[in-house]
DNA sequence: TGTACATCAGTGAACGCGCGTTCACTGATGTAC
DNA sequence: TGTACATCAGTGAACGCGCGTTCACTGATGTAC
């Protein structure tokens, strides 16, 4: 058949084009869209820089793909006990889920908001279409399955915590001194939770 | 006398020397601490770039100071009308006065936590120190005048108020989507207002 | 089935450019006598 | 008061380096006959 083209070079093209984006969002995320080379990237995927262009038209098409990857699965680490985080302390848990040591000590695994929003917006055009189009799913995603269904204020809940979210894990990691950073963790947590949960606890 | 040091020459290097630290605080907070250049700073502030180096040890140096600048400002600002934002309603006062149009469109005049706490996190330990110092002022700062002096979250309130403004207005910053942009901010600003006003307003 | 040819993912050297930093210098200012 | 000298803020050319990007090439894979 003449559109049956997923032949072996094929799929191993998309492979190692796979690999590449997996690299560059670890990297930008640890190191920032500006601080992360092109060289290095392709060297963490196992290829020597001069094949780049075989894949990518440009450093920003290859950040584009790189951020909404990290952005679909940070959408779905938020999700991933979606039924879990229902109901009133639903945001209790996704602040704790998010707002702890172990995400902030890994960058290069977790959500690309804190690390990488500043830079997008100085971005290529493209770059920033993809991260505002995740975003968007994001917030919707938020919404329809981390705040009580009955919910009036659903979306400022979800838009709410979710900037509070990265504010906080943005300042916890900027901050040279322990102490200083998980009050500043442990504090958002506490305000955040006792936003959407007043009713229930006093 | 041997003592007094404040000659001609010494008075106008002082001046050169903060102009050079108020050009680098504005570019640093537009372009990121990566995205401005010496040179252009230099520029900026009516020199060659040659001369830098009679002021500053090296470009850490001026960003652990550029950054100190901008956050003494911030947090003067921030509490600008300190005794009008005391009271039930002084959280919203304080959402309302950062997470908006006019400080979202120009980054090189406003806060520069939102853009330049990410390279913070990367950058130079003169720089996080610096850094570090300067949050810890805001903290207390904000803490002391911006919530009900009777307050038992005092500090809760005052760090998560400022991460909701910090993340809210790096989002907002982020997407490029005018529309979308203005809903994250009155998001933002309606759930912290929300969460320290609960008992007044419902 | 076996051979000849075409394709193309990936290599490795090279490019121009802007970065932070260095340094020999200039020329205005301040000091000594 | 006037002259000779020292100081030093700022100039401008140059440095090595890593960046994103280009390109002639290689060699394994797939296709045609």
């Amino acid at each position: 058949m003449a559109m049956n083209k997923a032949s072996k070079r094929t799929e191993q093209k998309e492979q190692t084009h796979q690999r590449i984006v997996t690299a560059a969002a670890r990297q930008f995320r640890e190191e920032g869209l500006g601080g992360a080379g092109v060289q290095r990237i392709m060297e963490e995927a196992g290829l020597t820089h001069g094949g780049f262009y075989t894949h990518f038209d440009s450093k920003a098409d290859l950040t584009a793909e790189a951020v909404a990857l990290a952005m679909k699965t940070a959408r779905e680490r938020w999700l991933e006990g979606a039924e879990l985080l229902r109901g009133p302390e639903g945001t209790r848990r996704m602040l704790e889920a998010y707002l702890n040591r172990v995400h902030r000590d890994n960058p290069g695994a977790g959500c690309p908001l804190p690390s990488t929003s500043a830079d997008v917006a100085r971005a290529a055009p493209a770059v920033r279409r993809a991260y505002a189009t995740e975003l968007r799913n994001i917030i919707e995603s938020l919404e329809r399955h981390l705040v009580d269904p009955q919910d009036d204020e659903a979306h400022e809940r979800a838009v709410g915590a979710m900037a509070l979210c990265v504010g906080g894990l943005l300042l916890a990691r900027a901050v040279d001194d322990g102490a200083l950073s998980d009050d500043i963790l442990s504090a958002c947590r506490k305000f955040g939770s006792g936003s959407s949960n007043d009713r229930e606890q006093r």
